[in-house]
DNA sequence: TTACGTTTGTATTTTTTGTTACAGAATTGC
DNA sequence: GCAATTCTGTAACAAAAAATACAAACGTAA
């Protein structure tokens, strides 16, 4: 048994009848879950007859419909393997969530968003929806990570997207070629960096528009910036939270792949397309490189 | 509708009967498959009657089996679909990064902290906080980024922090020297990379522990995991949300560096002595290179 | 156009499945 | 230790789904 009932139903799509074919490609459009309804709702759904979907199940070898949609929930077994939670003994104990940390987590959320100049998020969208900008994005020690993040989401739907990472010096190499058609997405909260800061300025100077997300305190950066989301972080703990940071980053990134959704609809299936036909296992972008 | 029938029942499990407990935990083990064969089929594989089931599905709320089933197949389909295929239903009008996104976020989180049995999050600091144990972290296309910012951070209140960067080929040269002694955390939400599950397997074989970030419906990661942790990530937007995720791993930093506060004390400032004395500006360890 | 084979849907039958009633077993409280 | 309550499985019942028979519709070739 070759684990691929959907490649078969493909491949055999001419065998099949015109209604029975209407039928293949429903399960198709919606595999395996269509399959796994009644006979009656899949003929439904296919717009056709339950006897067509019956004629279309012995087609494809199978002697019943029963024996059809246990080889489906077999495949769909496999694919999901079942999450063997050996501590579900554990009885859900105290509800705890009274993690103070997290409360605040939750409360630095609400109150970022809700002191979030919406038209500031859309004017930042726009931005970095037009593609003929090149986007640049720039984070610190920690908030490197959420640059990166960020990076990636955008270039799946829009090209001209650069993440600067490694060392200062590198980032100046890049400088050369910034002007005022491109933007520069900086992520900077306290303690705020030294090589940030300049590189920000040097870019300002050049024309390059600036957006920045910070905290609440605003980064230097802010003077010299013409988008700027403030941020909560503060938490009970030695660290800055960069939770609601990541937030912000998440809207922007919903709001640039809906800003323009043709495009985005194309790249993302594009991109899909490639994955499956190139190499199926991880490609993962080893990012920097684009230099 | 919130979206983890899962949760719920691992949740509600001691408002169950005995027997009934004994059906819950069958269809834990086998989650959501078994709940979509016959009634007799479920209750045999729990090694119960059918009744038993009927009123254990009774108790979840639902008014009868195919009710139930009907659940059952509405979460496995957002679980299947891809991105692209997933609705995009933002509320009409605006900008696509107002309000409805920001809500469900801050919901996310504090669904997720709800959900999260407290004592997983502890042992899991425990097995993060012990200097004996070499900490690897690895995660996917787009949780990379959060392994990295988690690993910036253990870095600094502990050394053995590993974070598995670039190509798939090279975390294998890591993969020689793990052990028995060793933890490896991993960031995996859907759609799961075959890449990590592998990687992970082969950790597991070698005795490293495992502990698991992962989403709502969990990676197969969770079947070789001794520790897991489900995230809510779903948002109104083709992308999943990494915003949980992020809080999470913030939880566990705090709890890390709390743990042993003396030694991340003391860590913190010779760094910071360290950081004066040399070079102010900026070292952005390059990360990946600390082999 | 007509005749023949194929394809398709309606209506019916048969089988399976979910549901419920009830009585025996286990548990709890007094 | 006994009674009341709760829990559980057997068995009968009702609902549904799958399978089939058959006739209308369609297409094709002479």
């Amino acid at each position: 048994m070759d684990q691929a009932l959907v490649e078969e139903i493909r491949e055999r799509l001419d065998e099949f009848t015109t209604t029975e074919r209407r039928a293949a490609q429903a399960l198709l459009a919606n595999f395996p879950l269509l399959g796994l309804q009644t006979v009656a709702q899949f003929a439904d759904a296919a717009g056709v007859s339950s006897p067509t979907i019956l004629r279309f199940v012995a087609r494809l070898g199978f002697p019943g419909f029963p024996e059809f949609q246990r080889r489906l929930k077999f495949e769909l077994e496999n694919q999901l393997k079942a999450p063997l939670a050996r501590d579900l003994a554990l009885p859900s104990g105290d509800t705890g969530c009274g993690n103070a940390f997290a409360d605040k987590l939750v409360e630095n959320l609400r109150e970022t968003f809700q002191h979030l100049p919406e038209r500031e998020i859309e004017a930042f969208v726009r931005l970095l929806a037009d593609e003929r900008r090149t986007v640049y994005l720039l984070g610190g020690r920690f908030t490197d990570a959420l640059a990166r993040y960020m990076a990636a989401h955008l270039r799946i739907v829009r090209s001209g997207v650069h993440h600067m990472a490694g060392q200062e010096s590198n980032w100046l190499d890049q400088l050369i070629g910034m002007g005022p058609k491109d933007v520069l997405v900086v992520f900077d909260i306290r303690r705020y960096q030294a090589g940030i800061v300049r590189f920000a300025e040097a870019a300002a100077k050049q024309g390059v528009t600036v957006g920045l997300i910070t905290d609440s305190w605003m980064s230097p950066v802010a003077r010299i910036s013409q988008h700027v989301l403030p941020v909560r972080v503060a938490v009970p703990s030695p660290w800055d939270s960069s939770t609601a940071l990541m937030a912000v980053a998440e809207v922007l990134i919903a709001g640039v792949t809906k800003e323009n959704w043709q495009r985005s609809e194309q790249r993302m299936q594009a991109l899909e397309a490639l994955r499956n036909g190139a190499d199926p296992v991880r490609p993962l972008e080893s990012d920097d490189g684009e230099a």
